[in-house]
DNA sequence: TTAATTCCCATAAATTCCCATTTTTTTCTT
DNA sequence: AAGAAAAAAATGGGAATTTATGGGAATTAA
């Protein structure tokens, strides 16, 4: 059973790159890390490689146990697996949620996407995002607009049944 | 259970050869080395001789001994044997990680990757690398580009996907 | 004995831990 | 349904610990 993550929130960053994480996700965090258990920090691994991306990307230890195996499972050598071991094993961050329900963001990580005093969490399946709140919502403005230009009577839920179709039907 | 090395850093090389091994990779090497118990100084393989590899490879104690069972178990004489043993036991340098979590990377191998004031460490799995920050750099910029060659939507992950199908479908 | 390597100690900066307040949300009571 | 009480969540600050780094003395190798 896959716990999914759901909501967003804004919250704080002090000085030492605290921020809490939303409750609601915290409790996604703790069941999807196996070795969790009341007491702990709960684990999770921040994604950040990606330099077209300028959001932090936070995968549960469940999640990322898949990642792992998928890109064990390409062959050594290739090209694929090269940069996905880049992405996924070098840029990336393994980190817990303290017993106040905080993440620290190091200094390096705020940089990349630009968070001063606050940062914008989203949930994004089995993932969640950090986003400077005003990168945020420029990528939501844009996401507008183009609703916008859609028929008065278009439903986005036409893309649901569109994925069991192949391709070029 | 595998431990995985996971991150990256950049560190000082000082005049001896010595540099810090980022943090948490000292926790991998430290679980991956059997003999090892709090106090001692965790040891690790340094794999050197490919000449077509611009940096070193950093094999834990659990992680170099899975490679000489492979090895072993190749046939005697075989010219891939021959081949992995000189690389393996000969074109690599034990060591170990002293007591204020620096290693020290011998005059020989910091020629060999061009290594001067700084080092880059980079997690590969269950290996971690280490190269020149420039080179490093070089070879980053080159994933980038070949990156942003690539449709504004595309996702490496399709690349993991890629791996539950068929290789022609 | 010269050079290189190892051991030992020292320190500044960064990170973690611990505790205290404030805010918000939920529950209880009337 | 309103207000009070309790619980949970968010935030702030200082102390303690860990990291990264530098330098010199002691030891070993050439």
């Amino acid at each position: 059973m896959v716990r999914r993550f759901r909501g967003e929130g804004l919250n704080k960053v002090d000085s030492k790159g605290r921020v809490s994480i939303p409750a609601l996700f915290r409790r996604v965090i703790e069941v999807c890390d196996p070795a969790w258990t009341d007491g702990l920090q709960p684990e999770l691994v921040i994604v950040y490689g990606d330099s077209r991306k300028n959001f932090l990307e936070c995968y549960t230890i469940d999640a990322i146990d898949e990642v792992d195996q998928k890109i064990s499972d390409l062959p050594r050598g290739s090209i694929q697996r090269k940069m996905l071991e880049r992405l996924f094993h070098g840029q990336s961050f393994p980190t817990s949620v303290d017993d106040t329900g905080r993440l620290v963001i190091p200094h390096k990580l705020r940089e990349k996407i630009g968070i001063k005093a606050e940062a914008y969490f989203i949930a994004s399946g089995d993932t969640f995002q950090i986003w400077n709140p005003e990168t945020f919502q420029e990528d939501q403005d844009k996401a507008n607009a183009w609703l916008q230009s859609l028929p008065e009577d278009f439903d986005p839920l036409i893309y649901l049944d569109a994925s069991d179709r192949q391709p070029d039907e």
